[in-house]
DNA sequence: TTGTAAGCGTTATCAG
DNA sequence: CTGATAACGCTTACAA
């Protein structure tokens, strides 16, 4: 079904069709014609067609590198909410491992004449940034500082410092911090180094530090500590970098001491808003980040960009909150 | 830039250059000055313009209403991971509560010519279908049953019930169950029937079960417990819909009970995969389902359907199994 | 207010 | 093998 047989329908000419799904001139009478020709035959029109012509598409690409699940729907929910309101549709694709995918996604939001583009990623953004450059679309990156380029982010280093400085560590204290791995800078290497660095402020002896790196999973969290346990140390405190990363050292934790808090047994820290975690394993302490924000402030950044006003490279840096000491 | 534009660069036709990109009849000497021109131009096909052309997109709309976090992005890996393998692209939205919000997305996939639908949601099936199947657009349905239609969903009620089962409850048992509403048919109603069959099978009396019906999230499930508990009853299992309301549920009993398991203190249980749950309230009683295997059936299902190598319409019910006994 | 017609960037047909 | 050309469905001057 298509404009003209719509027009041939209502006896109008497909202009007029435009006009009407667009909103210009027409007389009440051929408004009412093309309204009842669309309505019995299901009109529906075409995007493709229309981007074509227009050379836009309001629309702004989004595209996820995968990792920490519960992160990406609240800032994807804030992206979506603050867009629509604005009058633009979002496109969304994950993206997982898999070799090219990301460069895949990106393309293919190009082929598509997306307006804008939202990076979403932990880990360093990807080279194919060019490929945007060269086509003049705009691009927001979240969740990873990229030298002049428009992005939000979480302070992770501070969070991380403050985190540490608020455990009350002294000189005596043993701490291990799990890393999640050299690959992710925002939940890697910024929180290890934060957190390093508030122990350090709070005193606590280098010698009395022990890091691990691994992957930032529930199951890596565990097997780390169950490690780090099994070596006969004992800890005053096991920090991790991600909460499912906690939620494992939690359970490796109990596995070793018993489940009632008591002597001896480390305590676990996260990194996140996990609210079953929360729950199960609460108070812990941990960090929190308003993620909806997060995608608010991204949106409304690719929104002055697509409207052209705004002039030069924003960096914006969001706040964080410590809870569970 | 556009076809033409690196044709004239390529001292070639604008049809050589498309028999470049999609493997047509091309001498070896046109084949590279065509390459030179596009890496020199950085070109980018449109896809709109292709897809105008082709009446077709060789994408498939997903489009996810919100609910619980986890499940969906393992349905949605599975569901990618089967139709890029078979050579077609993905196209994803999320939508929320808002009013119209499904409506809206359908709609917009349809106006971008996908080829088919997946429709992942564990409310009813809304309304709208009727404008897929006018413009011929195969769907499919992800977690709910459907009436003569294309779906794939679990196995909700023998899953509850074989839970219910397992428990080993004695006609002395005292049992509460936390439903998650009537809205959602998938985890609310048919979990709940299936729940309380299973118990009337193991021969607990009507009158030693309580049904609370609320929402599905971590704080609705500690509010439920909380009260049931407050009443002064004692339970000897807590059953949740979901496992984030598990959560909630467990915090209430140890905020009564103390963290020690011992006496009175009702077993709580679950429904899903959730890893961090797992691993800090395990071994708790749970029914696990294999999403990425849902995902995959779906996209199969729908490439059947789009390769029109299929005649009836199939409903496919997958199985589950009950963990944490 | 309304209609005509050109053009957006592809691909497929068809003649060379 | 190659190139000219029509057509896909839409919007928008421009002319009426």
């Amino acid at each position: 079904m298509t404009n003209k047989e719509v027009a041939e329908l209502a006896g109008v000419s497909s202009a007029a069709v435009s006009r009407f799904l667009n909103g210009g001139y027409l007389s009440e009478e051929k408004r009412e014609r093309i309204a009842a020709a669309i309505e019995q035959t299901g009109y529906v029109p075409s995007a493709n067609a229309r981007i074509l012509r227009m050379k836009k598409s309001d629309t702004v690409g989004i595209v996820l590198t995968k990792s920490d699940e519960s992160t990406l729907s609240g800032v994807t929910a804030g992206l979506e909410k603050y867009l629509f309101a604005a009058g633009y549709g979002a496109s969304l694709a994950y993206v997982g491992d898999e070799d090219g995918a990301d460069f895949n996604a990106m393309r293919s939001m190009l082929e598509r004449q997306i307006d804008g583009i939202v990076l979403i990623s932990s880990a360093p953004v990807p080279g194919n940034l060019e490929l945007f450059e060269r086509a003049r679309v705009p691009i927001v990156i979240v969740g990873q500082h990229a030298r002049n380029r428009n992005c939000v982010r979480f302070d992770n280093f501070g969070a991380a410092y403050d985190l540490a400085s608020a455990l009350g560590c002294t000189m005596e204290s043993r701490v291990a911090y799990l890393d999640a791995g050299k690959r992710y800078r925002s939940f890697g290497s910024d929180r290890r180094r934060g957190f390093l660095a508030g122990l350090e402020r709070a005193g606590v002896p280098e010698g009395h530090v022990t890091v691990v790196t691994g992957g930032f999973s529930v199951d890596e969290g565990y097997y780390a500590t169950k490690k780090l346990l099994a070596a006969g140390n004992d800890y005053d405190i096991v920090s991790c970098a991600t909460d499912a990363m906690a939620a494992g050292a939690i359970k490796a934790v109990r596995e070793r001491y018993g489940t009632v808090r008591r002597g001896k047994r480390p305590r676990v820290t996260g990194f996140g808003n996990d609210p079953i975690l929360q729950a199960v394993a609460g108070p812990l302490p941990t960090v929190r980040f308003d993620y909806e924000e997060c995608g608010i402030k991204a949106a409304e950044m690719m929104v002055d960009l697509l409207r052209g006003d705004v002039k030069s490279v924003t960096s914006m840096v969001l706040g964080y909150k410590v809870v569970g000491i």
